[in-house]
DNA sequence: TCTGGGGTCCTAGGACCC
DNA sequence: TCTGGGGTCCTAGGACCC
C-alpha cells in the first residue's frame, strides 16, 4: 500500500509559513523574472487563474481582488521540502521523493486503520512545518495518486465529492459503490500518465470517466496507444506496475536553460549568459560526482513577439573526452554559441545541457596531476567551496567572446572523432 | 513591456550488419 | 534477371511529469 503526501499549493503554502497574514487572500508565486504564475492558492484558483498565467495578463487582479503576487523564492522552497521530506520519511519503511512537493511512503507495517494514520501524519506535518498536505492512498502508485488528487478536490471544491475524502483519501477503505461512484465523477485527464493528447484521444473514443478508462482491457489499451498506456490501465485495475524508487538515480541530462527577461541581441551578452549556464550545469554535475559526455547549446527567440523574426538555434558539441571541468563546459559552451549566433535577433531565450553523463570513475591521482591541466580536480573543488560557502556566483569562470570561433570543432554527426583542442593558460580562470 | 525551468520514457524510422 | 529478413544501434521528436 501506497500514500502519497502532496504539500498544497507548494510554494505558496512555504510563503504563508513566514506571512501568516497572506492566509485567506488570493496569492501566486511568479516565475523567474516575475513571468507568469507557477503556484496558486486556493483562493487565486477561485478567481480563475490558471497555471502558468503571464502576470502581464491577471496583474489587474491585485487592483481589482486583492490579488498578491510573490517572486519565487526557490532556497526557501528547497528547505521547506527537505523538512517535509525528512520528517514523511518516518512514516513507513521506506519513502520516494518524487518531487520538491510530494513523496510516496510504503505503508507496510501500517495495518489499522490507515485513514487515521493518514490524519495523524497530515497534522504533524502541519504542526512541525506549517505546510497543510493532501493524503492518497492506495494499493499502487496511480491510484494513491488519484486519490490525492481526490483528498484535495474534495477540500477545495465542496460538492465535487464527498467531504469525508477531503484531506485524506484512501481508496482501499472505500466500499465498491463508493469507489465507483469516485471513479465516474473523475474525469481521465486526472490520471498520471494521461496528458492532454491522450485524453483527447481517449474523449474522442468516448472514455471520458476513470471509470471507463479502467473497464478497458490493457492489450487493447496497448494496441491502441502505448505500453505506457497500459500500465497506466493496469494499476489503476490495481496491480503495481510501477515501483517505489527509493535510491533516487543519477540524472541523465543536466540542463540550466533561463529565459533572458528582456530580449538581448549582441553576442557577448549571449556569451555571458551561455557562460553562466554552463558553469550551473557544471556545479550540478559534480555534485552527482558525474562527468559529461556533450554539452548542448540553444538560444532562441520569443515566439510571443509576432513581428520579430524568428530564430532557434541548437547544436551539440562533443567533448574531447567526458569532464566536469568548468572550463571546459565553457568552452564548449560558448564554441557552440559562436556556431549558432545570428547577428539582428531579438533573444529571448537560452540555455546549456549536458548530456550522455557518466559517472566520474577516475581516481583521486589523476584529477590531482590532471590529464592535461594541473590540480584540475582541486580547482573545481575549490570553486565548488567557495560558492557554497558565500553563495553562488561568488567565483565565476570569464570567457572571452570570439574564443574558439577559429578553432577545429565538429557537429554532432561526427562525435565520434576528437573534437577540439583548446589550451587553458591564457584563459582568465576566476575573479573574486 | 511583460509569457518558467527543469526532467523521464517511449516510439518510429533510418543506417548498418550479416 | 531474380533480390530476404532479422537484428541492433542511434536519433529526433512526442508525450508526459512536477
Amino acid at each position: 500500500m501506497f500514500a502519497l503526501i502532496d504539500g498544497n499549493n507548494f510554494y505558496v503554502s512555504c510563503e504563508r509559513v513566514f506571512r501568516p497574514d497572506l492566509n485567506g487572500l488570493p496569492v501566486v508565486v511568479l516565475s523567474n523574472n516575475d513571468g507568469c504564475a507557477i503556484a496558486r492558492s486556493n483562493e487565486a484558483k477561485a478567481l480563475g487563474i490558471a497555471m502558468g498565467a503571464p502576470w502581464f495578463q491577471i496583474k489587474h487582479m491585485s487592483e481589482s481582488h486583492g490579488l498578491v503576487a510573490l517572486s519565487a523564492n526557490f532556497a526557501l522552497y528547497g528547505d521547506l521540502s527537505d523538512r517535509v521530506a525528512s520528517l514523511t520519511a518516518g512514516f513507513g519503511p521506506r519513502q520516494e521523493i518524487y518531487s520538491i512537493d510530494e513523496s510516496f511512503i510504503d505503508l507496510a507495517g501500517v495495518t489499522r486503520d490507515q485513514v487515521a494514520y493518514g490524519h495523524r501524519m497530515r497534522a504533524r506535518i502541519l504542526d512541525w512545518v506549517g505546510i497543510p498536505c493532501g493524503i492518497g492512498i492506495g494499493s499502487t502508485k496511480t491510484l494513491a495518486k488519484l486519490a490525492n488528487h481526490v483528498a484535495k478536490t474534495a477540500e477545495r471544491k465542496p460538492g465535487s465529492y464527498p467531504i469525508q475524502f477531503a484531506q485524506v483519501c484512501d481508496f482501499s477503505a472505500m466500499s465498491p459503490v463508493e469507489f465507483t461512484d469516485v471513479m465516474e465523477r473523475t474525469n481521465v485527464d486526472e490520471v498520471w500518465g494521461v496528458g492532454r493528447q491522450i485524453s483527447n484521444q481517449l474523449n474522442d473514443g468516448g472514455v471520458r470517466t476513470v471509470a471507463q478508462l479502467m473497464a478497458l482491457d490493457p492489450a487493447t489499451v496497448r494496441r491502441g496507444w502505448s505500453v505506457v498506456l497500459e500500465r497506466t490501465v493496469r494499476e489503476l485495475q490495481g496491480v503495481s506496475c510501477v515501483a517505489l524508487e527509493d535510491v533516487p538515480a543519477d540524472k541523465k541530462e543536466i540542463a540550466n536553460t533561463r529565459s533572458f527577461g528582456h530580449v538581448i541581441t549582441e553576442k557577448y551578452q549571449l556569451v555571458e549568459a551561455v557562460t553562466d549556464f554552463a558553469t550551473r550545469a557544471g556545479e550540478k554535475v559534480r555534485k552527482q560526482s558525474g562527468l559529461a559526455g556533450l554539452v548542448h547549446v540553444f538560444i532562441r527567440t520569443s515566439p510571443f513577439r509576432k513581428d520579430d523574426a524568428q530564430y532557434s538555434g541548437c547544436i551539440t558539441v562533443p567533448l574531447r573526452r567526458p569532464t566536469c571541468d568548468t572550463r571546459h563546459l565553457v568552452a564548449a559552451a560558448v564554441m557552440g554559441l559562436e556556431r549558432i549566433y545570428r547577428p539582428g535577433y531579438n533573444y529571448a531565450k537560452g540555455g546549456v545541457m549536458l548530456l550522455e553523463l557518466q559517472p566520474d570513475t577516475r581516481i583521486q591521482n589523476e584529477l590531482d596531476l590532471g590529464d592535461d591541466v594541473p590540480d584540475k580536480g582541486k580547482l573545481m573543488a575549490a570553486l565548488d567551496s567557495l560558492n557554497q560557502r558565500y553563495g553562488k556566483g561568488t567565483v565565476i569562470m570569464g570567457s572571452s567572446g570570439n574564443r574558439g570561433s577559429d578553432r577545429e570543432w565538429s557537429m554532432k554527426q561526427e562525435r565520434r572523432t576528437p573534437a577540439y583542442t583548446t589550451e587553458w593558460e591564457d584563459m582568465p580562470i576566476a575573479r573574486a
